[in-house]
DNA sequence: ATCTTGACCTAAT
DNA sequence: CATTAGGCCAAGA
């Protein structure tokens, strides 16, 4: 059988190492797979993965912290309510002290 | 094979 | 300091 890994597939793969309690940037990911420049494609992987069960979508933000994708999911304060039951502060769609709980996969997973 | 879209990022004005 | 424009890569039609 043929490992068609796709770009997708490593995204996911990612976003799924992503512990509880913490955030990751579309950005960061992009860079840990070797295309800094794929942030958006990054993004639109997420948006495939909403209908794939087991990718915590709402634990990956824009570089800033910003719920850019909170519009996808299913209600409006969906991804807030998800992240602040992780542990996570959310304050008018941005993430409270993102700086100390962003989780960057080229340190953490090195 | 070409064109469009997209939950982004960086830099210039 | 805030806003605008461009670039970039991958997948779907």
């Amino acid at each position: 059988m043929k490992d068609e890994i796709t770009f997708y597939k490593k995204v996911y793969n990612v976003v799924k190492n992503i512990p509880t309690g913490r955030v990751s940037t579309y950005g960061l990911i992009a860079k840990y797979l070797g295309t800094p420049k794929s942030s958006r494609v990054v993004g639109y992987a997420m948006n495939v993965s909403h209908k794939i069960h087991g990718i915590p979508a709402h634990r990956v933000v824009n570089r800033i912290g910003l719920l850019t994708g909170k519009h996808h999911f299913s209600g409006s304060n969906m991804m807030k309510e998800l992240l602040e039951s992780e542990g996570v502060k959310v304050k008018n769609n941005i993430i409270v002290d993102f700086k100390n709980i962003v989780w960057d996969p080229s340190v953490e997973l090195d």
